[in-house]
DNA sequence: TAGCCTACTGAACATGCGTTCAGCATCCGC
DNA sequence: GCGGATGCTGAACGCATGTTCAGTAGGCTA
């Protein structure tokens, strides 16, 4: 079995690459710990000895999707940004599944506290920082009170739907990560984001009273 | 050891529920599976035995974890929006670690898929509509073109700081959910939450009107 | 051909886990 | 005083897990 010559599906990669996607993936789904190193072997059609073969152990292989999973992001990111734009999106709207893998560690990455988790926080924030005051410069969004905070919210948002996927399908009718459902959000978040939610500006105005007074008493 | 006499600290509340304080402060602070049932009952100062003896199984633990967790949500919500609004609103300033353990159950709750989590989400999306509705309907806040996806849009949001609470304090500067963190965020959210990002509609614009165009195609 | 390195396996091992069980106190109704 | 719940424990059990190890097959260099 599995010998070494050509069957269709995923037999024509690397054992290894097999191993990191079905770890990749399973880890994504399920989470680190409720998933096994049996059952990566059994996905990737290999025995459980030759994953800690390849990478060290069960830690190093989540160590090596990490970082495979970086220089993915950093891929995308370069893709979605240069040349490649429109192709990529398109891709993206084609086969949404495709991605899917990737949006779900991601956000467990983001959620269960480890140190690349924090990198990519990190690398997020710091490209998102840089888009908006890229905007504020171009007079094409306004200037904050205090950008690095709102850097920080921005980014916050932007990763919620990531984190919350479940959540965000099923509360707008099941199905998957789709270019519908994607539709579906983008005008909300475009008022959100251009007339905000409150009528005027009364509550920020007493916000602003509020924090003023409590300067001077200092 | 442990007798059933008095002694200072949590020895004088019921070891049910001492164990049940221990399980969510450790499975919010670690996650369901990276708490062994042992940790528990050290916590606690019991033994493990007796943690099933009490709940029947860990999942039944958490079970009942869950039960008090949304439990303590609903007297929250009902004390901060009732006559103890001000009360609540200043134990929470004044001692934030208190509420940590809460906090972080939420989001393990929210980010591991469990049935409960939907609950605790579906009610918090339905509390926010609500919420949403009443302040369009007395003129605080704006109309939404799709008032469904806005108040899920406005509960990710909202929920999106919980979840991500250490990328959020260690961005901020290493500390505490303290009252120093909370103002540092009030003012640039209630400018985006007023003003939003975009100088302009231009943005929206162009969305609408790519929407119409696909629409009038079919 | 010989030797060696790499990819890979099946079987076993040690450990930590959730859970069970027999038994020990203590309290409460009779 | 007594019988039976109730609260609780220490020790053990069975199991799944991550990992090790001896060994096989196949390709490469000499």
């Amino acid at each position: 079995m599995r010998s070494a010559s050509a069957s269709p599906g995923p037999d024509d990669i690397t054992a290894t690459a097999r191993i990191r996607d079905a770890a990749v993936r399973l880890f994504g789904e399920r989470g680190y710990d409720r998933t096994s190193v049996r059952d990566i072997a059994t996905a990737a059609g290999v025995s459980p000895a030759l994953v800690i073969h390849h990478f060290g152990s069960k830690d190093g292989l989540r160590d090596e999707c990490d970082r495979w999973m970086l220089a993915q992001l950093s891929d995308k990111r370069a893709d979605a940004l240069g040349a490649q734009a429109g192709a990529t999106i398109q891709q993206w709207l084609a086969e949404p599944e495709q991605f899917r893998p990737l949006v779900d560690y991601l956000a467990m990455m983001l959620t269960d506290g480890g140190e690349h988790g924090r990198t990519v926080f990190d690398l997020l924030l710091a490209e998102t920082g840089a888009m908006l005051d890229a905007s504020v410069a171009d007079g094409t969004m306004r200037a904050s009170s205090d950008p690095e905070a709102r850097a920080l919210l921005v980014t916050l948002h932007g990763l919620a739907p990531v984190i919350l996927r479940g959540h965000l399908e099923r509360a707008l009718g099941g199905d998957i990560l789709s270019s519908a459902v994607l539709a579906r959000l983008t005008l909300p978040s475009l008022e959100l984001y251009t007339d905000g939610l409150y009528s005027d500006s009364t509550m920020l105005d007493a916000a602003r009273a509020a924090i003023d007074a409590q300067n001077e008493q200092l």
